[in-house]
DNA sequence: GCCAACGTTGGC
DNA sequence: GCCAACGTTGGC
């Protein structure tokens, strides 16, 4: 077996929904623009498994499971002129943004709410509760992942 | 709308 | 390479 990692990726759901995700089943995760967020997403591994975060919305949080099916793909929108991420200072012989291909796995019955992450975990375990976090993407070490998934289950 | 916590930019 | 100014994120 190898080693799953667990990682939380945040969106807007007025720009990309879970819902968005379970229609179209699979998605490019493109737009991530931070250098660290990037440098996760080149760490992800097929097989992984990453939480929803619903950012920017009442109530933010957990809604849902993903699991990375593709690594080492270069954003396209950062080629397109058209697009709000596009980088004319990237070239596809030398891509500045990668990203990786998700798969939508389920959306949780009952939302894990922020508040509800502050109470059971801190800034350590989880990155995300730690205030003034706004890092688009983020490990999440196994422990804590085990345990959102057994509250969802 | 506020503001804390960043990241980025650019003058030096 | 420093750091002030500025812009953005995102919870509240």
């Amino acid at each position: 077996m190898p080693n799953i990692n667990y990682w939380l990726m945040k969106s807007e759901p007025a720009a990309y929904s879970i819902h968005n995700l379970q229609q179209q089943k699979q998605t490019i995760w493109d737009g991530v623009r931070n250098y660290q967020a990037r440098n996760f997403l080149k760490q992800m591994q097929v097989g992984d498994l990453a939480f929803f975060y619903h950012s920017n919305t009442q109530p933010p949080g957990i809604v849902g499971l993903m699991k990375i099916v593709e690594t080492g793909i270069a954003d396209p929108t950062q080629f397109d002129p058209d697009s709000e991420y596009y980088d004319p200072k990237s070239t596809p012989e030398s891509p500045r943004w990668q990203t990786v291909k998700v798969e939508f796995v389920e959306e949780f019955s009952q939302p894990i709410l922020l508040s509800t992450l502050k109470e059971k975990f801190n800034g350590d375990e989880l990155l995300v509760v730690k205030k003034g976090n706004r890092l688009s993407v983020i490990p999440v070490i196994e422990s804590v992942a085990k345990s959102i998934l057994v509250t969802n289950n």
